[in-house]
DNA sequence: CTAATCTTGACTTGTCTGGTCGAAATGGGG
DNA sequence: CCCCATTTCGACCAGACAAGTCAAGATTAG
C-alpha cells in the first residue's frame, strides 16, 4: 500500500513549485535541494510532469519550472494517479480503468476493496497542494508560538 | 497503493479456510482450486502464514491446513501486514515500524500521510473474515431474492 | 558569444514479483 | 509394517520495475 519515491517526489517537487510562488520560474537545481531529491532523477520526474500538463518549462538562462494550474485547484490525488497509476488496491476496483476479475459478480471482496479505495480517494482527492501549505503554515505558527511562551 | 497477488492469494485462502469450518484440515488442492490460485505458489503462501501462527497444519493423507484463530477474531489487515509489511504509505507514518525521514519534525507531509494511513486502517483493521463472509452471504441472498421474483 | 538551463533518451544496478520444481518428511489406513 | 496421499523445504528462474545515473544537445538571457 505504499507510494513510490518517484511519486513522493514528484508530490514534493509540485509543493515546492506551488509555495514558490507562479510569479518566476523556479530551477531544478533549487528544487532539488529544497526538497532533497536527487537533481538527475528530478528531472526524469519534472520532465513526465511537464508531459501530464502539471507544469510548464522555460530553457536558457533564468529558465525553469512553473505550475500551469493554481495550487488549489490541483489534489495530491492527481498527481499520486498520473505518476504511480490507480489508487484502487485491486484493479478490479479502480475508478479510472477497472479490470474485471476472474470472479466476475460473485467475487467475496469487490465490496471490501471499493470501501479500501474509497477511503483512500476521501483523504487524496479531497486534499489540495494549497491545502498543504495553509496546514504547514499553520503548524509552523503553532510551533513558533510554542517556542516562545 | 495496490496490494500484491501474493497477498490478495493470502487473503482468498484464510477467508476460504474460514469459510470450509475448522471441524476438519482442507487440503491445498482443494483452497487452489476454490479460490483460483497457482497450487505451487499457495503452497509458498501457505507455508509463509504458517510462520505467523495464522493456520495449522497436519501432513499426511486426511491432512491439510486449518485456521489457528476463529474467524471472527482475525482482520483483514493482519494478513496484509505480515504479507505485504506495514499498511502505510509512507514509511514515516507507519504505526509498527516508524522510520523517520530526513526532514524529522519539519516535514510538510506527515499530516497528510497520517491521515492516508488512518483512513486504510480504518476498514481493513475493522473487517474481520466473519464479516467478509457474512457479506458474501447476505449479498447472494439478495441475488437469489431478486431473481426468484 | 557564452554561460546557464532544460531536453532527451539510453543505460545501470539491484530488488521484487510471481511463480516452478524436485526430493524428502510425515501420517493414516490396511 | 508398508503404501500412498499429502505437506514441507529449499533452490531456482525469468521478467518487470524502482531508483537512479549519464552524456550530448537544444534553447535562451544577457
Amino acid at each position: 500500500m505504499s507510494v513510490s519515491s518517484k511519486c513522493y517526489y514528484a508530490i514534493r517537487a509540485i509543493y515546492a513549485l506551488a509555495e514558490h510562488g507562479n510569479a518566476e520560474p523556479m530551477k531544478i537545481a533549487d528544487i532539488a535541494e529544497q526538497e532533497m531529491i536527487p537533481i538527475r532523477f528530478l528531472e526524469v520526474i519534472l520532465g513526465q510532469l511537464k508531459g501530464g500538463g502539471f507544469v510548464q518549462s522555460r530553457r536558457g538562462a533564468e529558465g525553469g519550472y512553473r505550475l500551469t494550474r493554481s495550487a488549489d485547484s490541483l489534489t495530491v490525488g492527481e498527481i499520486m494517479r498520473y505518476v504511480d497509476g490507480p489508487i484502487a488496491p485491486v484493479d478490479c476496483v479502480s475508478q479510472s480503468r477497472p479490470k474485471e476479475c476472474e470472479f466476475h459478480g460473485e467475487c467475496h471482496f469487490f465490496g471490501f476493496w471499493g470501501r479500501v479505495r474509497q477511503a483512500i480517494s476521501n483523504v487524496v482527492d479531497r486534499t489540495t497542494f494549497a491545502d498543504l501549505i495553509k496546514e504547514s503554515k499553520e503548524r509552523n505558527r503553532d510551533f513558533v508560538n510554542e517556542w516562545m511562551i
